[in-house]
DNA sequence: GTACAAATTAAAGTGGACTTTAAGTCAATA
DNA sequence: TATTGACTTAAAGTCCACTTTAATTTGTAC
């Protein structure tokens, strides 16, 4: 397929695809009177880096994270050591974004006249109860 | 608490919390003899801009979402209309953020030579087994 | 054959989110 | 009283991830 389609059905440019090539995140594929003829295979690796860095991966992250990929072989130090952290960060992102959706959610029919007292308040008559107790939860969490 | 204690205990430089105070994203404290005073509500809202940008929400957004918090009347429709956007986003982000973490654990084991080849081969002798049937869900859903 | 849409290049420009710099002030300790 | 460490300011600088520009080439439709 050429760099439009792809473009398209991952949901990035043109340009980006260019650039990603251009700083080898993604290899150069063969040409057809000039113009890029991508794979099934590409369209994987592009969609993967899409949503990597939907979840805040940098550019660099995520070529440890591609190119050190273990082969038949057992993976390196590097490629074990990055992958441990990113696990660990991938919690913590899925744990921040359930306290924001509560957080929103609560927003739709909270009574607090401020974000901080909603969150803070101990004896406040804040909707819902459920809500406030999953923040607190969270905040004594991260404070520990 | 002053402006280093704060920033201690949430996870940012002093600069950067200077910096939220000259956009507007935090209301500029009381001093004495000079130095920034900070209340726990200020801890507060700061730990939420924090998980926000962790979880990767604009600056701009999160001013939206925290300054359009609904008051004791209801809520406003522009931030009504962010809240249900950002609902559909934090879901998708919780999405790809599972997806990544069973490539990553799967990384550990998986004796593909590629990791186009583990997320995309049918027949392949890829390990483990609920690893890929897993990314091929995620994949024929985004497609979809 | 001409117009059009989609591709090509290298290089420069942009926007967001900080970070750094430099010069100074304050409060506590030796 | 002098040093230390945490604070103050405004302004400039940096880094990342694209995006835009401009000039050109290719394949398809009328």
């Amino acid at each position: 397929m050429k760099i439009g389609e792809m473009a398209k059905l991952v949901g990035v440019s043109t340009p980006t695809i260019r650039f990603y090539e251009s700083i080898g995140l993604l290899s150069k594929p063969k040409r057809e009177s000039g113009w890029r003829l991508y794979l099934a295979s590409d369209l994987e690796r592009l969609r993967v880096i899409h949503s990597a860095r939907e979840v805040g991966f940098s550019l660099e992250e995520i070529k440890v994270l591609l190119d050190g990929f273990p082969k038949s072989t057992s993976p390196s130090k590097r490629w074990n050591k990055m992958a441990e952290k990113k696990l660990s960060e991938l919690d913590k992102i899925i744990e921040n974004t359930k306290a924001l959706k509560y957080l929103i959610e609560a927003g739709q029919d909270c009574v607090c006249d401020d974000i901080a007292l909603c969150l803070n308040s101990e004896g406040q008559a804040c909707r819902p109860k459920s809500h406030r107790e999953f923040i607190h939860k969270q905040q004594r969490k991260q404070t520990a």
